[in-house]
DNA sequence: CGCCTTTGACCCGCGC
DNA sequence: GCGCGGGTCAAAGGCG
């Protein structure tokens, strides 16, 4: 009774396809949640910052002189602007930290300390590797108000790059393996990033991926991302990353990717 | 061995 | 002129 039985195959074809083409479509969407809630939480840190950064230079920095702050906080959060004029920056350290060493991409030399009148906190003064081709000078010194941050005076304009550029700028002695240390190419400068915190983990197991979308991800609070369950998170993963690669008609390659990128979100909040 | 830090001595400008 | 304070020099020692 197939009059069209070519056609009947050709709809099953089709139909085959469109499944083939939802199960991706729902990978593919799950994904885009992923990345744009690990988005939204990477924004929300950078405002945090910036925001602690206007907060500190309004209290610390005197005057008209250019301000660049530094986080060395117990944080971890770190960036290291490479000082191309005369400049004064602010970088806070660990208070029992008695170094007056600042990290700011340029090669220094130490040839003089001295204490102040002004400020019981010696004073450090240093010149550019380079000299007398560069040449820079720098002073730091502790703040009076709070020994914990230094304050670093610029004198000159380098005439070279900074030492080690291309994402080799020197490293705080306190890097660890654990942390992400990226660079922004069009600050010049590298970025260690802390791992992510527990409370501002990504949130997996509230839902399913098609349920997911129905959120938006910019309005979820931190505080409940920080609520989720690391086994049920786990579990998840592990069960919906199963599904995807049993499916035959799913693509093996987009199941690792989406296993991939689970894998890595996932050890993140473990950080 | 070369580079860097430390540190006491020295230099110099400024106010009295 | 003198004293004070900030800035610099340079010898000595440490470190990789």
């Amino acid at each position: 009774m197939d009059v069209f039985p070519s056609c009947k195959e050709k709809v099953e074809a089709l139909q085959f396809e469109l499944e083939h083409r939802q199960k991706e479509n729902e990978s593919l969407r799950f994904m885009l949640g992923v990345m744009t809630r690990r988005f939204s939480i990477l924004q929300a840190e950078i405002q945090e910052t910036e925001e602690h950064q206007q907060k500190t230079a309004s209290n610390l920095a005197d005057g008209d002189q250019a301000c660049h702050e530094i986080l060395d906080s117990n944080k971890r959060a770190r960036f290291e602007v490479p000082i191309t004029k005369a400049s004064r920056i602010l970088v806070r350290s660990h208070s029992n930290d008695k170094s007056l060493i600042v990290k700011d991409g340029y090669q220094w030399r130490k040839y003089g300390q001295k204490v102040t009148k002004d400020n019981p906190s010696p004073r450090a003064y240093f010149r550019c590797s380079m000299a007398p081709n560069c040449p820079v000078k720098k002073k730091v010194q502790r703040c009076v108000e709070d020994d914990s941050v230094l304050v670093a005076s610029y004198d000159g304009e380098h005439n070279h790059e900074p030492n080690g550029s291309h994402g080799q700028y020197l490293c705080s002695p306190h890097t660890s393996s654990s942390k992400i240390s990226i660079t922004n190419h069009v600050l010049k400068c590298p970025i260690e990033i802390p791992p992510l915190q527990p409370s501002i983990a990504l949130d997996l197991t509230l839902s399913s991926p098609s349920n997911q979308q129905k959120e938006n991800p910019s309005k979820r609070s931190m505080e409940d991302c920080g609520k989720i369950n690391n086994n049920c998170n786990k579990n998840y993963i592990e069960e919906y990353v199963a599904s995807l690669t049993k499916d035959p008609t799913f693509s093996v390659a987009l199941a690792a990717a989406v296993a991939s990128s689970m894998s890595d979100l996932s050890s993140s909040r473990m950080l």
